[in-house]
This record gives C-alpha cells, structure tokens and sequence, in this order.
RNA sequence: GCGGACGUGGCGGAAUUGGUAGACGCGCUGGAUUUAGGUUCCAGUGCCUUUGGUGUGAGAGUUCGAGUCUCUCCGUCCGCACCA
C-alpha cells in the first residue's frame, strides 16, 4: 500500500501529552503548540474515520481533490478550509461525515517536468502527493486520510479500465476520425494549451489540423437526460446549471438535403431557421467535406487553399475568432423550393464534427453568413422583416431576430413557427427532410495521445480489429520507469507493453498506446471514495446506497461545464450498470470563486502567488482557514491582502486572551433574574447563534458569520471590562457568551477552539459537541426602534414597545418633532406603515 | 466570436423578501501605555459649502420608497470541448 498511516503519525510531530491549562496560563496565543498537540490529538484518536452505518444519518462532504502539481496554493487552502468547514459544521449537528481526500494523478504537467527535469512522470507526482498531504495535515483538515487514492494507482485505473470495456461491449463506445493540433517538427500532438498563437509551444512551427482515429463514449446518447435533470438539481447555483444549459445545446430545426447540379449524391444540411430558406445565396462546405475533397481533387488551387487552413488550433476559441475564409469549389446546390443554382464553398468555420460538415448561407439574417457574404461579393437577400415593420437594411447588417417572411414566395406573410411547419409539411411530403432536434454537445473524445495517463484497454488485431482487454486480463498497468522526451509516447518504443497476442483469434496483436482523457478519472472518484478498497468489483453497492449521493461538493468555478457534466454523465452510466442507485451524483454544489492579488488571478507567471506554508509558519493554520473565510463570501473571488491576514490573527489573539481569563463556572443561568445588562448581552448571543447557524447551512456564507461572532466578541468584552464577570448571574452569561463563540467558530478554528473548549470545563472534544440551539426567549425584546421618513427620506427614530400597532406608529412618527419640522407647510397625502420597522409620510 | 458573472467608502466586503446604505475587518487620524519602535487599549473615520445637502459604474424607467426590479450604455473578470 502506497498510502501507510505510520508516515502521517511521524508527520504530526508531537505526541507527548501537554496539560491544556499550561497551554491557556501562556501570556501569548502559543498557536504553534495549540495546533500540534491538536492534530496529534485527532491522529491518536483516528477522529475523521468514519464506516457504513445505515442507522445513522449521513453527511458526505467532497473538495474537488487536486492535481497534485507540488505544492498548495491559496486557491487549494479556500476550498478546502471550505469543504472542512462545511464539514465540521454537519458533524456538531450529528451527521456521520464523510470528507476523503486523493489525488488526480495523471496529466501533462507531469510529462512537462519530466521533460524539464529529466524525471519519471510517475516518481514526480507521487514526491508531490507525499509532500502536499504534509501540508494538508498542517492545515487541520477533518480527512479520513484511510480512503485516500490516487488516479494513477492501478487498483483505481484497473476499474476505470473495466467500465470503458463493459461500454464497448455495450455499444456506448465508438471509434471515429477526429482532428488533433499536429506539431510537424516535434512530430507530436498538441493540447490546446500547448499551441500559443497557432504555433507549437516548444517548436513555434505553425500548427496543423490532422485526423486521427480516437474512442468516443456516446455522452449525446444522454444529452436530453443531461438537460432534463438539471432541473432537479436545486441546490445547484443558477449560473453552472445555465452554463451547462447552453453547452448541451438543445435546438430544434430542419435537417434536409439540397440536390447537387449534375451529380446523384444530395448536400444534406441542419438549420434552425428554415423561415429563411428562400435567402439562401450559397452553401458552405467543411474543408474534410467529401465534396470539398473530390472538388480539390481536379483544381490544384482548391487543394492548396484546403491545405492552408487546416493549419491553425482547433479550439472554439480559434474557429470563432479566426478570419473567415473561402473558395467556391465550382459546384451548384439546386434549391429545393424554387430551383435556383447556388454555389458550394469550402469555408474554414464549417466544422465536420459538427452536423452534417455542411450548412445552408443566408447572409440577410445570419451575422456569420454575413461577414462572409460581404467578403466574396455573394448575394444578400433579405427575406425576413421585423415584426413592428422598422426599416432594415440587410446589405449593411445581418437581421437576425424571428419576424415575417417576405419575398418567398408562398411563405410570404408567415410568422417563424408558421414558416416553419409550413417548410417542415413541404420537405416531408417531397421527401427531402424533415424536423430534428439537435444538440450543440459532441461526443466525449477520450483518447490522448499522452503518456502519463489510464492506458486504454483495447487490443488491435489485425484480423480481428479493436477488441476490449478481457476482464482477467485487467489491469493494463502503465509501466512507470520509462525514459520521457516529449516526442511521441514512450509506451510505443517498450515491447513488452505493445506486443500481446489477440484475445480472439490469438495471434499476435499490439496495444492501444493512447490513454485516457484525465476527465474520465475525475468523473467517478467521488464514488469509489465510498468504497475506495473495494476489490471484487469497481463499486460496493451497500457502501454507495449509504454514502451517495455527495452532500455537498465544493470546487472551482472554472469546472462548471466539462467535469461536472462528465461526472453527470458517468453516474448515469454507472446507475444503467447497477453499479448506484441515483440519477444524480451532486445534490448541492459550492463553486468557490479565485483567489486574487492586485486584482489579478494568483499564478506562476505572474509571480503574485501567496505561499500558505510560510502563512502557516507565521500565524498558524487556525488564522490561514479564518483570513481566507472572513475576506470574502466563498463563491466570490477573494483579494488578497497580507494585513487582513493580521486582523485575523488579531482577532484570534484577542479571544485566546478572553476566554484564558475566564474562570469557568457552572453556575445555573436564570433568565428571570437577569438584569437588562445581562439580558442585552444574553440577546446577542442568541441572535447570533440564530444568524450563525443560517449562514453555515442555508446561505452558507461564512465571512458574515465571522462578523457576526466579531460582533458578540465586542459586546462580551465590553461587559467584562465593565462588569464583575467573576460571580453570579454576570458569570453565567459570559460563560454562555464564550461558549457560544467557541462552538460557533469551531468549525473555522478548530485547534482554538479544542483547547478553549476544554479550557471552559468540558470533557468531550469540541468536534463532538452538539452545535448551539437559540433559546427564542432569549430574543424577546421589550421595545424597538421605528424609522421615520417624510417622502422616503429618514427623519427620526422611534423607540416604541415590541407590541405597537400600526395606527400607534402613525401617531408616534407624526407626533416626533423632527417629523413635524419637516412638514411644515405640507399637507399630508398618504402614510406607509411597515409593521415592526418603518413609517413613511408623504407630503406636498 | 459565443456563453456566463460582476461593478457599493482609501481597501476587502455587509445590507437575506423593494423598507435606516456602509455591519465586520483592514487602513488612516487623534489620545493613553511604552526610553523608543512594535504591541495593546480608548475615541473618530462615505463625501460636501454640516439645524442641511448628497451618495451604491453612467443614463432613463416602475414605486410612497430602488444598491436590490426593468431598459440602454460603459467597464472588469471568467469559461469555450487535448490544462486540470
């Protein structure tokens, strides 16, 4: 086992017993002391383990685990003092938490520093785990470090290996031709990332399309589901399900096919504004089209224009940004309602993975079209007018609203759904097309053509094609001693990986060297985290039933589309193999916003990066998890500020000296006998209890909790400062106060508040405590405080009794003299009383 | 290009359902303690011409009342399928 507990034990440093009281008698906040003796304290007692007890309630609280890259930066810090917050919070109220933690092992930044550093992929990234588990560690997370993983380990790939075969067996997995970014010199493929400005990034040689054959899993068999269920996902923020929303795509249109003068074949072509179709000057063509193709095939300029753009990056990004460029390739689409001949162009933003690789033009009403119109001197005509009838002019702009059909025809005067089935009736009957739902998502291309990956388990046979590694034959285990240079994969030039004999036919037969796509590993780790040593099978059913689905997940915005829809996808894949038993792996979802410094994104190259270790080093992990709560709402972005981190500190410093000065008591508090002193502060503690425990759970905003305990901590040291706290009723409330403050910040400040728990004279750890329940009498006021306005503008405050009615506020807010001075001269046209809060009189 | 988000004091941010704008923290100013610096404590701190006026990127609108709702504009940031 790569993973052994005795490594932590010897990390966690101090085990000999210290007293708390010689801890809390120290003048100073001794933070470096509190947090060993702490964290030994959960090691030796294994606090965080947690197992299957379907009698309890559950809580399973997942951080998206990290790639581990080295060290952690203060983007890894807020998530995961997030995740441990929300965490500790679940278990003061009694759940059974589950917080596991592992690694995403495999990526290219570890072929880089091997390449760099002349070191093995896989030597490199298990020194980082080791070193940021340290880390970790050092930050007082509530892990049950016994279910690590980490993606590159064989007992977790050999499973993902498993599945992908079961869906080749199934028919979900298919292998097609799809388009790389080809390095000609480094004579390797590029990520996106690699290509900077269309050129390699270590050759800066201009970039080439190729295709290569690659495995697709079937995710658009599920779009429709995908789309579907975003509905259920409520505790989802609007935005992610908005953004997943778009990428699916959904659009309904008219799949149909134009003849080609002269030829037996048909153009076929997918449009979402068959209202448009008498405005159609031309056809665009892909430049893989095979008309495309043929057409290059006997004009030698054609071939030449086909060759220079299919240079360039294949991101979005760059299709959408590039120029558009065309050649006419000099055969004619007839139009299928008035037998016009228009031309056929190859274009460079025609996308053969997308569609039918062909679309119909209408420049009047298709900005894209448009551009290109105008470019090549192709004909613009307008065929639809705006509802209202306002003049437009389509040889300047592309009018691309819905509207009513004018020079059609036929068609003329019909509205967009009116045009449509009119267009949809006409195609079915001549038997040219008909309506079809599209989607904007494309299957999910797994194959890399990466060394440090899941290799993926298919056998090429000569006779027998592409076969799945038979189940007894798993793993298919990636050797890690190789020599790593960049150019191509090592795992090409080591025989005894390559060579195998073919489990159908057996004869001799060579292996797949193309790994998976890092998304696949990430896309179901939050499962086998519930069973992570489970070896008859890739999940334990029982351990999923209990566990499943997550809680709460927390990550980075930036994963709002592809890894949360990838592992959407898989756990639907994974319930239709019996392997879980919900539609949906993520019942509530935190995506946490960036760090930033000087208002830009902490990062390498910019060399603004905030190293938490030192933090660490400096104030200790209790003010670290406090700065990075306290600064921002978690969602948001978080700018840091190195003297932010000292009010937290100080702060901190501040209530370790209260609560040490205090003598513990146990004397009852009778909320009868209280005196209005007393009962003030009793108040505040309870509405804080109240608004803190809103805010962890529903809101889940932490930076206002924090404030408010802030808040309470002023309110409690200026009743010590001013009252005897040592006797009576006094040190009853301020005991109560303390608590209050120590359970609320617990989560946030765990190793504090251990010790300052016990210091207040309780025997159980501050993680078993029950959280704080408000007393509402304790929120009973006697009178309040009314606002009043003369035409919306606030004039005076009121105090009045708790009970007052609406006609008494009136009376009271016309009576106040500041009021009266106001409306001098006015007469009185209308009062709005709010009840409890606000009198507003208007006058003129 | 497409899609998404955001814009409030000197700074980070608060205002949860349309109802007292600026909670809490930082910074700054003054004072106390200290040989001094630091620390700690106390008081003050949106802006202005201060019995008042004004103020939430700009402009308009709805409303008794708008930081919050609607529209237009400006600016910043993020994602875009081989980075994870």
């Amino acid at each position: 086992m790569v993973f052994d507990i005795i490594r932590r034990l010897i990390k966690s440093g101090n085990h000999s017993p210290m007293s708390i009281q010689s801890l809390t008698n120290e003048a100073e906040y001794p933070f470096q002391k509190v947090e060993t003796q702490v964290q030994s304290f959960w090691t030796e007692n294994n606090s965080f383990a947690v197992h299957t007890e379907p009698s309890k309630p559950k809580f399973y609280c997942l951080s998206m685990f990290p790639y581990p890259s080295g060290r952690l930066h203060m983007g890894h810090v807020r998530n995961y003092s997030i995740g441990d917050v929300i965490s500790r919070f679940q278990r003061m109220l009694g759940k059974n938490v589950l917080q596991p933690m592992g690694w995403d092992a495999f990526g290219l930044p570890a072929e880089n520093a091997a390449m760099k550093n002349k070191v093995p992929p896989a030597g490199w990234t298990y020194d980082n785990i080791n070193h940021m588990r340290g880390q970790l560690s050092r930050l007082g997370f509530a892990y049950d470090w016994s279910r690590e993983l980490a993606t590159c380990h064989p007992e977790y790939y050999r499973w993902e290996q498993w599945f992908f075969c079961r869906l080749l067996e199934k028919g979900l997995v298919y292998k097609k031709e799809a388009e790389v970014n080809w390095d000609p010199v480094d004579q390797t493929v590029l990520a996106n990332e690699q290509v900077i400005d269309g050129r390699g990034w270590r050759s800066g040689a201009p970039v080439e399309r190729r295709r290569i054959p690659q495995w697709f899993i079937k995710i658009t068999d599920y779009a429709q589901e995908l789309l579907e269920d975003l509905e259920k996902l409520e505790g989802w923020p609007e935005r992610v399900r908005v953004m997943q929303q778009n990428w699916i795509g959904r659009s309904v249109g008219m799949e149909f096919s134009f003849t080609v003068a002269g030829r037996e074949d048909r153009l076929e072509v997918y449009t979402t504004r068959p209202d448009t179709l008498m405005g159609v000057s031309y056809c665009a063509v892909a430049p893989e089209h095979p008309l495309a193709q043929e057409a290059a095939a006997s004009n030698a300029d054609l071939a030449r224009f086909i060759e220079t753009i299919r240079t360039g990056g294949v991101s979005e990004v760059d299709m959408a940004t590039m120029e558009k460029v065309g050649m006419d390739t000099g055969f004619k689409a007839v139009h299928p309602l008035n037998g016009e001949e228009v031309p056929i162009w190859v274009a460079n933003f025609v996308l053969m993975s997308y569609g039918s690789g062909a679309v119909m033009a209408v420049p009047g009403h298709d900005e894209r079209d448009h551009e290109f119109a105008t470019k090549y001197q192709l004909p613009i005509k307008q065929v639809i007018r705006p509802l209202d009838d306002t003049a437009i002019d389509v040889q300047q702009a592309a009018y691309t609203e819905h509207g009513i059909c004018v020079n059609s025809g036929g068609m003329d005067g019909l509205k967009f759904t009116e045009a449509f089935d009119f267009i949809a009736t006409t195609f079915n009957q001549l038997g040219i097309g008909q309506k079809k739902v599209n989607f904007r998502l494309r299957d999910w291309g797994v194959s890399r053509q990466r060394y440090w990956g899941t290799p993926i388990p298919v056998i090429n046979c000569r006779e027998c094609g592409a076969l799945p590694v038979p189940a007894q034959d798993l793993p298919v285990l990636l050797p890690e001693d190789v020599e790593f240079d960049g150019s191509g994969s090592p795992l090409k030039k080591i025989a005894s990986f390559m060579n195998c004999s073919c489990p159908k036919c057996g004869g001799p037969a060579e292996r797949e060297t193309d790994t998976f796509d890092t998304f696949m590993e990430s896309s179901w780790y939050y499962a086998r985290f519930a069973s992570p040593r489970y070896n008859k099978g890739m999940l334990n059913l029982e351990d999923m039933n209990y566990w499943l689905d997550v809680d709460q997940y927390i990550g980075g915005i930036e994963h709002a589309i592809l890894h949360l829809l990838y592992a959407r996808f898989f756990h639907k894949l994974l319930r239709d193999e019996g392997l879980v038993s919900s539609d949906e792996p993520f019942k509530r979802l935190l995506t946490q916003g960036m760090v930033l410094k000087d208002g830009a994104k902490m990062s390498k190259s910019l060399g603004n990066t905030v190293d938490p270790e030192g933090l660490i080093e400096k104030y200790g992990a209790d003010t670290v998890r406090m700065y990075t709560m306290f600064t921002a709402p978690p969602d948001q972005s978080l700018e840091w500020s190195d003297s932010g981190v000292e009010g937290s500190y100080r702060f901190l410093r501040r209530l370790w000296k209260l609560v040490c000065s205090h003598t513990p008591t146990k004397v009852t508090l009778k909320q009868n006998s209280l005196n209005d002193v007393q009962r003030q502060l009793r108040l505040k503690t309870h509405a804080t209890i109240k608004k803190v425990g809103d805010d962890y759970e529903r809101r889940q905003v932490f930076n206002t909790a924090i404030a408010a305990v802030m808040e309470l901590y002023n309110e409690l040291s200026k009743f010590t400062a001013s009252h005897d706290s040592t006797s009576g009723q006094n040190q009853a409330v301020v005991q109560e106060a303390m608590e209050a403050i120590v359970l609320l910040l617990a989560p946030i400040v765990p190793h504090m508040c251990h010790v300052l728990w016990q210091h207040l004279g309780h025997n159980e750890a501050v993680i078993d405590a029950q959280w704080p329940v408000y007393d509402e009498s304790a929120l009973v006021q006697d009178s309040i405080t009314i606002v009043a306005q003369v035409n919306g503008k606030v004039r005076s405050q009121l105090s009045l009794s708790a009970e007052v009615d609406k006609e008494s506020m009136q009376l009271a807010a016309m009576a106040d003299p500041t009021v009266q001075r106001f409306l001098e001269g006015l007469t009185v046209r209308k009062v709005i009383v709010v009840p409890g809060k606000l009198v507003n009189i208007v006058a003129n």
